[in-house]
DNA sequence: CTGTTAGCGCCTTCAA
DNA sequence: TTGAAGGCGCTAACAG
């Protein structure tokens, strides 16, 4: 095997010292236009790029930034093949972000419930040494984990969550988003919308709540709390709540659920009912992954813009690893609705 | 921040030098069991986990597996939202094979269109210099890239590849499969089965249509040469062969199409034309992504058996750093055929 | 502005 | 069976 081609290599072709290409490649200040000149046609001409493991083993910094997400789910995201792609928008928006600046990112999985989160994580570090971390939910509000990491004085984004506290918190308005759906909804002409929602594990969960909660308030709406169903994110709770919500004496002529493979459930068992999505039930979504673009009809669904958060997150970190100051602690990226064939408005 | 718990500092606990350690942890010959257990009792207690940088920095493995993907095509897919998930099913295989045996996967994006693409792949290996790489078409059939790392002595993986040739080739039997498609539907009664091709720049491409011809040579069935469509794995150039062969003077009654994108064009084109799927048109799709569960009805489809491959590609590639001998050259991993409603016997 | 020195944490080689 | 010395490629701290 060939050789790798060091800082070494390019000092001497250069003929200056490593400590002055160390500077040129970290862009430090102090070297002559022209010596920069050399140095950078040295390290064309030689193709050298500079090993991180040499670089995180001298200095402090790894150029790795390390996403956690929760193992279970994960997992059972990539077995059940039902189409959720967090894990790809997350590449798109963290990977490209972390490219740009010479970056990489890697991802781990995390057992949330194990009892040796602490310890999981830790040896995640440190083997990897990651220069920032990106916590998904369930990890995002998981005291433990973000403990952990404030002690460790290692930066860290938490994703999807709008509680104030240490490290960068990136979300979307969840509320807002809920409130959107919901006028959508009214918009349409709907007065009896019911809502299914996710687990209380998921800090969300209440949030998404209050948003049609408020959207209600808003317009100095009534909101008869039989309307909220009981759903954990799961298909099979989608099913119960919205069998809950038809069967109710004055049933809704609309249902936002929290999560998309609630939809699908809710719309499933309208089907079942024989009543027909849009015209006897519209429904509307929270997430919008690939699935609800195929379903028939086509799934109303809040954007949940999960590139672009992780894009920010990973921003932030890399920014804050250079020592960057006067960062934001938290970040509000800007969420869709993407309207389709699931929602009309009700039969008169 | 805390200082990160070294060797030194489990020495020091267990007693012992440096070096014996470092036999531990690497399963070294010549350490009493005694020492090995006293050793193993510090490490757990000041819970350390060696360093990656500084072992390859020392040492020449890395523990780290590079994924090679193609930059547009994954950037597209990520972007369009069509639900493929060839991504996560090779993050499954991958890194759970990697966490195993205490590696890391890391993807890069690298432009095979490119006239850098050497440069690239250089400039990926040269930051992190994996113990090897993973290649996924169109790079698995790549001569710079695959000669580069010849070159270089990494051993890598060929995804998908069935081609002879330097590193592990690993591939689903893919004439057989689409044999077994075509069988499938020979023994529901077709007799006039239609094929769209897939791109040329994908060795698969050929290799899919010669399974086609073969399974009917094999029954001793003519074969219609105006039966072949021309696609190129678009949904677009699937409409257009779809287009064409339903335009014959004698339509087929089945089409199997090279990927999923294609066969949902052909389902599209066939519900404009009045076809209902399967009776007036059966379709049998390629690679069973996410999203042709979800299509109406739902897709019968070769199931392609990512994550496994992309397993075994890891379990080679960690077993050669090990200087394991006599290991395959080649694997074939087992696909599969999932039965759904797009494939029934034709309208007699 | 530029060069020199001293590690970073680990593994390889050699000596005991 | 164990330990000590040297170096991997780079950067921080200090000299010049």
């Amino acid at each position: 095997m060939r050789r790798a081609v060091t800082i070494k290599h390019v000092a001497a072709e250069a003929g200056v010292s490593l400590q002055t290409v160390s500077r040129v490649i970290n862009k430090g200040p102090n070297v002559r236009p022209a010596v920069i000149e050399r140095v950078e046609a040295a390290v064309a001409k030689l193709g050298y790029v500079p090993s991180l493991a040499a670089r995180r083993m001298g200095g402090n910094r790894s150029f790795l930034l390390m996403a956690l997400n929760d193992r279970d789910r994960t997992i059972e995201a990539w077995t059940s093949g039902q189409g959720a792609d967090w894990v790809d928008q997350m590449l798109m928006g963290g990977m490209l972000r972390c490219a740009e600046s010479g970056y990489h990112m890697i991802f781990e999985l995390i057992d949330t419930h194990s009892a040796h989160v602490e310890r999981e994580v830790q040896a995640a570090i440190s083997a990897l040494r990651p220069d920032g971390l990106i916590l998904t939910p369930p990890h995002s509000d998981n005291p433990q984990i973000t403990g952990l990491l404030v002690r460790l004085g290692l930066p860290f984004a938490r994703l999807c969550s709008e509680t104030p506290g240490d490290g960068f918190a990136i979300s979307m308005n969840e509320a807002l988003a809920a409130q959107v759906a919901v006028e959508h909804l009214l918009d349409l002409g709907h007065r009896r919308i019911g809502f299914i929602t996710g687990s209380d594990e998921y800090a969300v969960s209440a949030v998404r709540r209050e948003g049609w909660r408020r959207a209600h308030e808003d317009r100095g709406l009534p909101l008869d709390p039989a309307l909220e169903g009981d759903g954990d994110f799961t298909f099979e709770s989608g099913e119960r709540a919205t069998a809950t919500l038809l069967a109710l004496a004055e049933p809704p002529t609309a249902i936002l659920a929290s999560n998309d493979q609630m939809a699908l459930a809710a719309q499933t068992v309208a089907a079942a009912r024989g009543l027909q999505v849009p015209h006897d039930l519209s429904i509307v979504s929270f997430d919008d992954t690939p699935v609800v673009r195929f379903s028939r009809p086509p799934m109303t669904a809040v954007v949940q813009p999960i590139a672009e958060m992780t894009r920010a997150a990973a921003d932030l970190l890399i920014r804050a690893t250079a020592n960057v100051d006067h960062l934001p602690t938290s970040v509000v990226v800007p969420f869709g609705l993407a309207v389709r064939g699931s929602s009309a408005p009700p039969r008169s």
